[in-house]
DNA sequence: CTGGGGAAGGGGCCC
DNA sequence: TGGGCCCCTTCCCCA
């Protein structure tokens, strides 16, 4: 897209509002006489484009034809400069693509702005045009996505001037990197957020910033102060999609990453001692949530990939990610990764109600924390057996002490699991049709216990949530 | 203030 | 494709 970039660039330098015409320095008139060219220029080969002339490139999305130009696809895609320039002589003569990852009206609102500068974005197309532009490496497109994204997720009300301007001004510097009508066209308007995505979104922002804590603060913050950082933008968008109030999402990437388990509780008891405040955010963060399930569910079955080329020019095909850089050989753990920006939560510890996104991590919680399955003493960490180990419940917690630290606390102040060394039946590990998995670890399970079973206000039953299509465990 | 341990989260990869 | 294991990193808590 230098092309257009270049356009863009002579663009800026014109006063606004003044035709060609009217601007007598010799400089201005060089200019304008460039802009029109290169304006005019680009007209042409897309018109030669619509009537199919001189079309040297076919490119097959899902089924449907579309005929381009090899050196305007070449010089307006990385994909295409890749794909185009594979042969030994650096040229390739395949001027055939197919793809299947992303739709044909995809790709025509992909190829009318390679064409004419002007990229038709709506919230409902926004997620699938980034997936697409980052499939075929077209930064300059993923950027504005990302603008677009972030100016339809304006997260709150101290940042909502300020990101708008952000927002409006990067959007205009992108857009006028199109040609010079239609920056017009754009400046106007049309490719903005929609004035209704803008008013609904300022107005949830409102009430998201009161569910927010100090880290996301600090992250709407660390947009602000670099606002050009893909980074900032990846977090916005992250920290947007998540609800942790919500049953299925709670706290997610960057703020789990900086704040792992210690903000989470600060954010978890400060919200507990202002019931007030509790429904002010559980409210927010329903709307916020309903937001991040709009987006997720408009996640393509494959949000990316990029193509490298090994020793023996084979491309080596990835996932990648649409919130952030991150690339992966297979799509289920792009699917498995995806969890860390959507905030997504299916698998409940019904022990104590923290959430995971990965059953194995609540199956470790669960064996760590509530059944005691380390053989270490707490307190001497010395090494302890199932027999020697003695397990002590804390509330829902469990751990296991030797003999000789339960003796110098003093058994009446220890609370002693009532049937440890009993064979009784385990806590369950339930799989979707109720099949008990705890048999092979039947010597770790905690028995079922009086204090575990008050404390958790239900058996041990690890299982999923039903609003997630992945198998109950 | 600091270092160690524990818990949690995430990535790679095998089955 | 999902489950599971291993490993690493990060962060909090506590002595």
């Amino acid at each position: 897209m230098d092309m257009v970039a270049d356009l863009g660039a002579s663009r800026l330098y014109r006063a606004p509002g003044e035709s060609s015409h009217q601007q007598p320095q010799r400089w201005f008139n060089t200019a304008d006489i460039t802009v029109a060219h290169q304006s005019n220029l680009l007209k042409q080969l897309n018109q030669q484009r619509r009537q199919e002339l001189f079309c040297d490139c076919s490119v097959l999305v899902e089924g449907q034809l579309f005929r381009a130009h090899r050196n305007v696809l070449f010089a307006s895609s990385g994909y295409f400069r890749m794909l185009l320039s594979q042969g030994p002589d650096g040229l390739s003569d395949a001027a055939n693509a197919t793809f299947d990852v992303f739709s044909p009206e995809t790709f025509t609102v992909i190829l009318d702005f390679i064409y004419s500068g002007q990229l038709d974005l709506s919230s409902h197309n926004v997620i699938e045009v980034m997936s697409a532009a980052s499939y075929l490496q077209m930064n300059n497109v993923i950027n504005y996505c990302k603008n677009f994204i972030k100016s339809s997720l304006d997260i709150s009300v101290k940042d909502e001037d300020s990101d708008r301007c952000l927002s409006l001004s990067e959007t205009c510097s992108f857009t006028s990197g199109a040609g010079e009508e239609t920056t017009e066209q754009q400046q106007q308007g049309s490719v903005s957020p929609p004035p209704a995505l803008w008013t609904r979104d300022n107005s949830r922002s409102q009430s998201s910033f009161i569910g927010k804590d100090s880290d996301q603060e600090a992250s709407a913050s660390a947009l602000k102060t670099n606002p050009s950082s893909p980074a900032a933008e990846v977090k916005i968008e992250k920290e947007d999609l998540q609800d942790p109030q919500d049953p299925l999402y709670t706290l997610p990437g960057s703020e789990r990453r900086r704040g792992r388990g210690g903000s989470k509780r600060r954010a978890t008891n400060s919200a507990r001692t202002n019931q007030h405040e509790d429904l002010d955010i559980q409210e927010a963060r329903t709307q916020k949530a309903e937001k991040a399930e709009e987006l997720y569910a408009t996640l393509p079955p494959i949000v990316g990939v990029i193509g490298h080329f090994n020793k023996g020019s084979n491309p080596i095909m990835r996932f990648k990610c649409p919130f952030c850089t991150h690339t992966v050989k297979r799509k289920a753990d792009l699917k498995r990764h995806l969890r860390c920006h959507t905030g997504e939560r299916p698998y409940p510890c019904q022990a104590c109600n923290k959430r995971f996104t990965r059953l194995e991590h609540l199956r470790s919680h669960f064996e760590t924390i509530h059944q005691a399955r380390k053989l270490v003493c707490r307190k001497c960490k010395c090494q302890v057996t199932e027999d020697t180990g003695h397990v002590v419940c804390e509330g829902t917690r469990r751990y296991r002490m030797c003999t000789a630290c339960i003796q110098e606390v003093g058994c009446d102040d220890i609370p002693m699991d009532s049937l440890e060394g009993t064979n009784e039946e385990p806590a369950l590990l339930l799989g979707v049709d109720g099949e008990e998995e705890g048999d092979t670890k039947r010597s770790w399970m905690v028995t079922d216990d009086d204090d575990l079973a008050e404390d958790s206000g239900a058996d041990l039953i690890i299982q999923q949530v039903d609003d997630s299509d992945e198998e109950l465990q």
